[in-house]
DNA sequence: ATCAAAAAGGCATTATATTGCACATTCAAA
DNA sequence: TTTGAATGTGCAATATAATGCCTTTTTGAT
């Protein structure tokens, strides 16, 4: 899971919950630039910043043993 | 998954592989101030670094829909 | 209890993530 | 094809992550 891949993640995950970037951007307490960037797969979030978006989104970020 | 666990994670999985937090800070290039602050849920990495240190341990982040 | 190595904290500096504003581009509906 | 909404960019300012040096604390072995 890299950079891009939770870019595209999040994105298609917005697009299906039918939210524009604007109101995630809100709704996430994140500024609006920061969001295009995440989703562009563009700029390096902290861990706050992506979780922040992580969790209106329904989605979760987990850390296991590679397989 | 939060940054406490992301800490706790990462320092079991470094104490289990027998790694100092100077080597694995060296492996990973980041620097020790940078782990020492991760593994005590300290500090909010960025993504990349955070990546840089799990790749080292052959951990994985994941971002799924929450069950 | 002593000692050495590992872990952790204070402080200052540098690098960079975050943000807003104004403007540009893309896209979809009328 | 126009037009408004959504998406995205350039730039500058601010916030904060990342780092190194030095010191302190903790840990584990003898």
């Amino acid at each position: 899971m890299n950079l891009v891949q939770v870019g595209e993640t999040i994105k298609q995950r917005r697009q299906r919950l039918d939210i524009r970037q604007n109101d995630l951007a809100d709704l996430a307490e994140v500024g609006l630039r920061t969001l295009i960037a995440i989703e562009n797969g563009t700029g390096n979030p902290s861990f706050e910043t992506l979780t922040k978006i992580v969790d209106v989104l329904g989605l979760e970020l987990n850390l296991t043993v590679k397989s």
